[in-house]
DNA sequence: AGGTTGTGTCTACAAATGTAGAGATATAAG
DNA sequence: CTTATATCTCTACATTTGTAGACACAACCT
């Protein structure tokens, strides 16, 4: 996998959408940007160009004159050195004041919490193997 | 405090090096950056300028000729709202997503976990009150 | 078949970002 | 006091990113 691609934080939205979805139009990204911010149909379709040339996403399939596009590339493949070089950043390479971070900016309910419990349980498992 | 003061990712660098020294001159930050990237000494500065442009930084002290800069803004003033995006962005806005990435990424001891744990518990208290 | 419409293609450009050299000059060294 | 050196200042430019219009054209409708 290219280690090196980076993408700006408008094709991370955009590659986003198509994680969740799957595959789409440029015509459906487009209706699922505005939602955020009011752009026009040829800078979403530039910005998926773009996607295209780096290879970050593919023509999955066509109707009409329409064209599907899928991801090209699983989203661990970004999230991971995106979330270390976060990290890095803003937290001082310590994991401790982003979960802190996270817990004081999100509001999650005792369950939700419980499920993160439960993780970490898992983890100490692992640990201990 | 203005919400709307994006960085650049070499910014942030800058800024990262300052929130952890407190304050240093634009030698010292070159000296930093350089450990990662090699770029020239103007290179450097002028992101300090752009920064202070944008009063994200602030002259602290001058000695001689050098100027010694620190931070004009907290760290947390950022990596709210930077956080927040990040997790939209790349887990879509599932911290368990971002925990559990997280703990795949860094190799987390079990006294780490703990402490983890022991954060989880009290957010859960605070949610009961 | 002819017009309409929704998509795609191509091109362009402004703003932000990364990068650095040339020159000024205050301080340090002799 | 002169020279050398470390910093700062100013200016410049290439690249990336965000943004969008103009035009082409296939497909659908009647």
């Amino acid at each position: 996998m290219k280690a090196d691609v980076k993408l700006s934080e408008f094709e991370l939205d955009v590659m986003n959408i198509l994680w969740q979805l799957g595959k789409a139009s440029a015509p459906e990204v487009h209706e699922k940007i505005k939602l955020d911010k009011d752009v026009s149909y040829s800078t979403v379709k530039t910005i998926i160009d773009r996607l295209e040339q780096k290879a970050c996403l593919m023509r999955a399939e066509q109707q009409g004159r329409t064209i599907y596009y899928a991801p090209a590339i699983e989203r661990e493949a970004f999230s991971t050195p995106l979330l270390k070089g976060f990290l890095k950043r803003m937290f001082a390479g310590d994991p401790h004041k982003m979960v802190a971070q996270l817990l004081d900016n999100e509001q999650l309910d005792n369950s939700e919490i419980e499920q993160l419990e439960n993780m970490l349980a898992a983890q100490k498992a692992k640990n201990n193997k």
